[in-house]
DNA sequence: TACACTAATTATAAAGATTATAAAGTAATA
DNA sequence: TATTACTTTATAATCTTTATAATTAGTGTA
Protein backbone atom coordinates (compact mmCIF):
# COMPACT_ATOMS: atom_id res chain seq x y z
CA UNK A 1 0.00 0.00 0.00
CA UNK A 2 3.04 2.15 0.46
CA UNK A 3 4.60 1.52 -2.76
CA UNK A 4 1.01 2.49 -4.07
CA UNK A 5 1.70 5.90 -3.20
CA UNK A 6 4.90 6.03 -4.02
CA UNK A 7 3.64 5.08 -7.73
CA UNK A 8 1.15 8.10 -7.40
CA UNK A 9 3.26 10.47 -6.42
CA UNK A 10 6.35 9.15 -9.05
CA UNK A 11 2.51 10.04 -11.29
CA UNK A 12 2.38 12.96 -9.78
CA UNK A 13 5.45 14.66 -10.40
CA UNK A 14 5.85 13.17 -14.14
CA UNK A 15 2.43 14.85 -14.72
CA UNK A 16 3.81 18.38 -13.35
CA UNK A 17 7.04 17.99 -15.26
CA UNK A 18 9.39 17.44 -12.27
CA UNK A 19 11.83 15.17 -12.86
CA UNK A 20 12.32 11.63 -11.33
CA UNK A 21 16.13 11.40 -9.70
CA UNK A 22 17.17 8.52 -7.53
CA UNK A 23 17.16 11.14 -4.73
CA UNK A 24 14.13 12.49 -5.17
CA UNK A 25 12.64 8.92 -5.55
CA UNK A 26 14.52 7.94 -2.24
CA UNK A 27 13.54 11.20 -0.02
CA UNK A 28 9.77 10.29 -1.19
CA UNK A 29 9.96 6.76 -0.11
CA UNK A 30 11.48 7.68 3.05
CA UNK A 31 9.08 10.26 3.64
CA UNK A 32 6.28 7.14 2.74
CA UNK A 33 8.03 4.57 4.75
CA UNK A 34 8.91 6.03 7.87
CA UNK A 35 5.50 6.89 9.07
CA UNK A 36 6.58 9.57 10.65
CA UNK A 37 7.36 13.72 10.61
CA UNK A 38 11.14 14.10 10.16
CA UNK A 39 12.94 17.16 9.70
CA UNK A 40 15.58 17.65 6.68
CA UNK A 41 18.80 16.85 8.50
CA UNK A 42 16.93 13.15 9.48
CA UNK A 43 15.98 12.52 6.24
CA UNK A 44 19.84 13.58 4.72
CA UNK A 45 21.07 11.13 7.80
CA UNK A 46 18.61 8.47 6.95
CA UNK A 47 19.83 8.37 3.56
CA UNK A 48 23.47 8.96 3.71
CA UNK A 49 23.95 5.19 3.09
CA UNK A 50 22.58 5.09 -0.02
CA UNK A 51 23.76 8.42 -1.52
CA UNK A 52 26.99 9.45 0.34
CA UNK A 53 27.27 12.53 -1.64
CA UNK A 54 24.30 13.64 -1.14
CA UNK A 55 23.87 17.63 -0.20
CA UNK A 56 21.94 18.86 2.53
CA UNK A 57 20.57 21.09 -0.15
CA UNK A 58 19.43 18.50 -2.33
CA UNK A 59 16.82 17.98 0.46
CA UNK A 60 15.93 21.07 1.12
CA UNK A 61 15.64 21.89 -2.56
CA UNK A 62 13.05 18.83 -3.12
CA UNK A 63 10.90 19.05 -0.01
CA UNK A 64 10.40 22.70 -1.48
CA UNK A 65 9.14 21.53 -4.86
CA UNK A 66 7.50 18.35 -3.12
CA UNK A 67 5.88 21.31 -1.19
CA UNK A 68 4.97 23.28 -4.49
CA UNK A 69 3.28 20.04 -5.90
CA UNK A 70 1.43 19.53 -3.45
CA UNK A 71 2.80 15.83 -2.14
CA UNK A 72 4.63 17.07 1.24
CA UNK A 73 3.18 19.69 4.25
CA UNK A 74 5.96 21.85 6.21
CA UNK A 75 5.00 21.81 9.79
CA UNK A 76 7.09 24.68 11.27
CA UNK A 77 7.53 25.32 15.33
CA UNK A 78 9.45 28.44 16.52
CA UNK A 79 12.59 26.77 17.66
CA UNK A 80 13.53 23.70 16.37
CA UNK A 81 14.25 22.43 12.36
CA UNK A 82 10.97 22.19 10.23
CA UNK A 83 9.02 18.59 9.91
CA UNK A 84 7.84 17.37 6.73
CA UNK A 85 4.50 15.39 6.16
CA UNK A 86 3.61 13.69 3.32
CA UNK A 87 -0.01 14.42 2.37
CA UNK A 88 -2.70 11.53 2.30
CA UNK A 89 -6.08 12.14 3.81
CA UNK A 90 -6.99 14.93 5.12
CA UNK A 91 -5.01 14.46 8.61
CA UNK A 92 -4.29 16.79 11.52
CA UNK A 93 -1.62 16.48 14.44
CA UNK A 94 -1.75 16.84 18.02
CA UNK A 95 2.08 17.65 19.48
CA UNK A 96 3.17 17.13 22.72
CA UNK A 97 4.18 20.20 24.34
CA UNK A 98 6.96 18.44 26.87
CA UNK A 99 8.53 15.43 24.17
CA UNK A 100 7.43 16.68 20.59
CA UNK A 101 5.61 13.67 20.21
CA UNK A 102 3.39 14.34 16.99
CA UNK A 103 0.04 11.95 16.49
CA UNK A 104 -2.76 11.62 13.70
CA UNK A 105 -5.85 11.97 13.78
CA UNK A 106 -8.51 12.66 11.38
CA UNK A 107 -11.38 14.77 11.21
CA UNK A 108 -13.97 16.34 8.56
CA UNK A 109 -11.91 18.86 7.53
CA UNK A 110 -12.95 22.85 8.33
CA UNK A 111 -14.27 24.22 5.28
CA UNK A 112 -16.70 26.12 7.28
CA UNK A 113 -14.01 28.08 8.57
CA UNK A 114 -12.56 28.73 5.58
CA UNK A 115 -15.52 30.01 3.89
CA UNK A 116 -16.06 31.98 7.01
CA UNK A 117 -12.51 33.44 6.74
CA UNK A 118 -12.65 34.23 2.71
CA UNK A 119 -16.10 35.75 3.54
CA UNK A 120 -14.96 37.89 6.55
CA UNK A 121 -11.66 38.54 4.59
CA UNK A 122 -11.96 39.28 1.16
CA UNK A 123 -9.21 36.69 0.27
CA UNK A 124 -9.32 33.84 -1.57
CA UNK A 125 -9.05 30.70 0.51
CA UNK A 126 -6.32 28.11 -0.82
CA UNK A 127 -5.96 25.67 2.29
CA UNK A 128 -5.62 25.75 6.18
CA UNK A 129 -3.50 24.31 9.14
CA UNK A 130 -4.43 23.15 12.67
CA UNK A 131 -2.72 21.52 15.02
CA UNK A 132 -3.60 20.60 18.51
CA UNK A 133 -1.66 21.01 21.83
CA UNK A 134 -1.01 19.08 24.86
CA UNK A 135 0.65 16.26 26.66
CA UNK A 136 0.99 13.06 25.59
CA UNK A 137 0.04 10.13 27.94
CA UNK A 138 4.01 8.94 28.36
CA UNK A 139 4.64 12.60 29.84
CA UNK A 140 1.76 13.06 31.96
CA UNK A 141 2.41 9.20 33.54
CA UNK A 142 5.94 10.55 34.64
CA UNK A 143 4.59 13.66 35.79
CA UNK A 144 2.24 11.76 38.07
CA UNK A 145 5.35 9.81 39.54
CA UNK B 1 -9.23 49.84 26.38
CA UNK B 2 -5.40 49.27 25.19
CA UNK B 3 -4.81 50.35 28.34
CA UNK B 4 -6.84 47.97 30.45
CA UNK B 5 -5.42 45.18 28.03
CA UNK B 6 -1.72 46.03 29.05
CA UNK B 7 -3.19 46.48 32.84
CA UNK B 8 -4.46 43.09 33.38
CA UNK B 9 -1.38 42.08 31.28
CA UNK B 10 0.47 43.36 34.02
CA UNK B 11 -1.55 42.10 36.89
CA UNK B 12 -0.56 38.51 35.54
CA UNK B 13 2.69 39.27 35.28
CA UNK B 14 2.39 39.96 39.09
CA UNK B 15 0.32 37.39 40.08
CA UNK B 16 2.48 35.10 38.55
CA UNK B 17 5.69 36.21 40.25
CA UNK B 18 7.64 37.80 37.12
CA UNK B 19 9.01 41.06 37.51
CA UNK B 20 8.06 43.78 35.87
CA UNK B 21 11.08 45.63 34.06
CA UNK B 22 10.46 48.92 31.88
CA UNK B 23 11.49 46.49 29.15
CA UNK B 24 8.45 43.81 29.24
CA UNK B 25 6.37 46.81 29.99
CA UNK B 26 7.61 48.62 27.13
CA UNK B 27 7.31 45.28 24.63
CA UNK B 28 3.77 44.17 26.14
CA UNK B 29 3.25 48.12 25.31
CA UNK B 30 4.16 47.66 21.63
CA UNK B 31 2.66 44.32 20.99
CA UNK B 32 -0.78 45.55 22.47
CA UNK B 33 -0.85 48.84 21.19
CA UNK B 34 0.78 48.19 17.19
CA UNK B 35 -2.47 45.88 16.57
CA UNK B 36 -0.04 43.82 14.54
CA UNK B 37 1.96 40.51 14.58
CA UNK B 38 5.79 41.86 14.73
CA UNK B 39 8.84 39.59 14.87
CA UNK B 40 11.19 39.84 17.78
CA UNK B 41 13.56 42.20 15.17
CA UNK B 42 10.36 44.49 14.41
CA UNK B 43 9.94 44.76 18.43
CA UNK B 44 13.77 45.44 18.85
CA UNK B 45 14.02 48.24 16.25
CA UNK B 46 11.06 49.99 17.40
CA UNK B 47 12.23 50.22 20.96
CA UNK B 48 15.06 51.47 19.64
CA UNK B 49 14.44 54.89 20.60
CA UNK B 50 13.20 54.07 24.15
CA UNK B 51 16.22 51.72 25.10
CA UNK B 52 19.41 52.45 23.06
CA UNK B 53 21.10 49.78 24.98
CA UNK B 54 18.48 47.16 25.08
CA UNK B 55 19.63 44.18 23.77
CA UNK B 56 18.27 41.62 20.67
CA UNK B 57 18.16 38.85 23.75
CA UNK B 58 16.23 40.63 25.84
CA UNK B 59 13.30 40.69 23.22
CA UNK B 60 13.81 37.02 22.62
CA UNK B 61 13.85 36.01 26.22
CA UNK B 62 10.76 37.99 27.49
CA UNK B 63 8.72 37.11 24.68
CA UNK B 64 9.69 33.75 25.84
CA UNK B 65 8.57 34.77 29.24
CA UNK B 66 5.09 35.68 28.32
CA UNK B 67 4.52 32.62 26.14
CA UNK B 68 5.04 30.98 29.23
CA UNK B 69 2.64 32.60 31.12
CA UNK B 70 0.25 32.79 28.38
CA UNK B 71 0.20 36.35 27.03
CA UNK B 72 1.97 36.22 23.98
CA UNK B 73 1.18 34.10 21.21
CA UNK B 74 4.14 32.34 18.90
CA UNK B 75 3.17 32.10 14.66
CA UNK B 76 5.72 30.13 12.83
CA UNK B 77 6.79 30.12 9.18
CA UNK B 78 9.31 27.86 7.70
CA UNK B 79 11.48 30.75 6.21
CA UNK B 80 11.16 33.52 8.08
CA UNK B 81 11.32 34.57 11.49
CA UNK B 82 8.38 34.12 14.60
CA UNK B 83 5.57 36.52 14.72
CA UNK B 84 4.30 37.08 18.21
CA UNK B 85 0.90 37.90 18.85
CA UNK B 86 -0.53 39.35 21.76
CA UNK B 87 -3.47 36.66 23.19
CA UNK B 88 -7.03 38.54 23.35
CA UNK B 89 -10.06 36.93 22.25
CA UNK B 90 -10.26 33.61 20.61
CA UNK B 91 -9.49 34.73 16.91
CA UNK B 92 -7.47 33.21 14.39
CA UNK B 93 -5.73 34.48 10.95
CA UNK B 94 -5.91 34.50 7.68
CA UNK B 95 -2.35 34.55 5.74
CA UNK B 96 -1.53 35.65 2.38
CA UNK B 97 0.99 33.27 0.46
CA UNK B 98 1.72 35.82 -1.89
CA UNK B 99 2.70 38.68 0.35
CA UNK B 100 2.70 37.81 3.89
CA UNK B 101 -0.55 39.89 4.66
CA UNK B 102 -2.31 38.51 8.05
CA UNK B 103 -5.66 39.38 8.71
CA UNK B 104 -7.44 38.61 12.18
CA UNK B 105 -11.25 36.89 12.04
CA UNK B 106 -12.65 35.59 14.86
CA UNK B 107 -14.21 32.06 15.00
CA UNK B 108 -16.39 30.66 17.83
CA UNK B 109 -13.11 28.13 18.58
CA UNK B 110 -12.66 24.61 17.78
CA UNK B 111 -13.23 22.65 21.50
CA UNK B 112 -14.94 19.76 19.46
CA UNK B 113 -11.53 19.16 17.35
CA UNK B 114 -9.78 19.60 20.55
CA UNK B 115 -12.01 17.13 22.44
CA UNK B 116 -11.85 14.49 19.36
CA UNK B 117 -7.99 14.76 19.37
CA UNK B 118 -8.09 14.55 23.03
CA UNK B 119 -10.47 11.28 22.49
CA UNK B 120 -8.70 9.68 20.16
CA UNK B 121 -5.18 9.78 21.32
CA UNK B 122 -5.02 10.22 25.32
CA UNK B 123 -2.96 13.86 25.36
CA UNK B 124 -4.30 16.13 28.11
CA UNK B 125 -5.18 18.99 24.97
CA UNK B 126 -4.53 22.32 26.01
CA UNK B 127 -4.53 24.55 23.08
CA UNK B 128 -4.89 24.87 19.60
CA UNK B 129 -3.65 26.97 16.10
CA UNK B 130 -5.23 27.47 13.61
CA UNK B 131 -4.64 29.37 10.27
CA UNK B 132 -5.94 29.94 6.64
CA UNK B 133 -4.17 30.39 3.70
CA UNK B 134 -4.71 32.14 0.51
CA UNK B 135 -4.70 35.41 -1.13
CA UNK B 136 -5.37 38.83 -0.05
CA UNK B 137 -7.52 40.88 -2.52
CA UNK B 138 -4.99 43.55 -2.90
CA UNK B 139 -2.60 40.80 -4.75
CA UNK B 140 -5.52 38.73 -6.23
CA UNK B 141 -6.14 42.70 -7.96
CA UNK B 142 -2.41 42.87 -9.05
CA UNK B 143 -2.46 39.09 -10.02
CA UNK B 144 -5.83 40.35 -12.60
CA UNK B 145 -3.66 43.14 -14.25
C1' DT C 1 21.25 4.28 -28.78
C1' DA C 2 23.48 8.69 -28.82
C1' DC C 3 22.79 13.81 -28.60
C1' DA C 4 21.48 17.96 -26.95
C1' DC C 5 19.08 20.61 -23.80
C1' DT C 6 17.84 21.73 -19.49
C1' DA C 7 17.33 20.84 -14.85
C1' DA C 8 19.31 18.80 -10.64
C1' DT C 9 23.09 17.86 -7.65
C1' DT C 10 27.12 18.86 -5.19
C1' DA C 11 30.23 21.52 -2.41
C1' DT C 12 30.81 25.46 -0.29
C1' DA C 13 29.87 29.66 1.63
C1' DA C 14 26.78 32.95 3.40
C1' DA C 15 22.80 34.70 5.65
C1' DG C 16 19.65 34.96 9.22
C1' DA C 17 17.32 33.71 13.44
C1' DT C 18 17.77 32.25 17.91
C1' DT C 19 20.23 30.85 22.08
C1' DA C 20 24.19 30.55 25.43
C1' DT C 21 27.36 32.78 28.46
C1' DA C 22 29.36 35.77 31.70
C1' DA C 23 29.54 40.18 33.71
C1' DA C 24 27.03 44.15 35.28
C1' DG C 25 22.83 46.07 36.76
C1' DT C 26 18.37 46.29 39.12
C1' DA C 27 13.72 45.01 41.25
C1' DA C 28 11.69 43.15 45.36
C1' DT C 29 11.84 42.02 50.06
C1' DA C 30 13.04 42.12 54.77
C1' DT D 1 19.36 50.18 52.97
C1' DA D 2 21.37 45.62 52.23
C1' DT D 3 20.74 41.31 50.24
C1' DT D 4 19.47 38.08 46.94
C1' DA D 5 17.89 36.41 42.93
C1' DC D 6 16.43 37.67 38.66
C1' DT D 7 17.32 40.64 34.32
C1' DT D 8 19.76 42.88 31.11
C1' DT D 9 23.55 43.65 28.22
C1' DA D 10 27.15 42.49 24.99
C1' DT D 11 29.08 39.16 22.56
C1' DA D 12 29.84 34.93 20.57
C1' DA D 13 28.23 30.66 19.07
C1' DT D 14 24.93 27.52 17.12
C1' DC D 15 21.81 25.95 14.00
C1' DT D 16 18.76 26.02 10.14
C1' DT D 17 18.11 27.32 5.63
C1' DT D 18 19.36 29.46 1.23
C1' DA D 19 22.51 31.18 -2.55
C1' DT D 20 26.08 30.34 -5.90
C1' DA D 21 28.78 28.26 -9.38
C1' DA D 22 30.57 24.26 -11.39
C1' DT D 23 29.63 19.56 -12.45
C1' DT D 24 26.61 15.88 -13.37
C1' DA D 25 22.67 13.50 -15.03
C1' DG D 26 17.48 13.03 -16.72
C1' DT D 27 14.50 13.22 -20.64
C1' DG D 28 12.83 13.70 -25.24
C1' DT D 29 14.21 13.34 -29.97
C1' DA D 30 16.76 11.99 -34.08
Amino acid sequence: MSSQQLKEALETLKETGVRITPQRHAILEYLIDSMSHPTADEIYKALEGKFPNMSVATVYNNLRVFKEVGLVKELTYGDASSRFDFVTTDHYHVICEKCGTIVDFHYPGLNEVEQLASHVTGFKVNQHRMEVYGECPQCAAKDAH
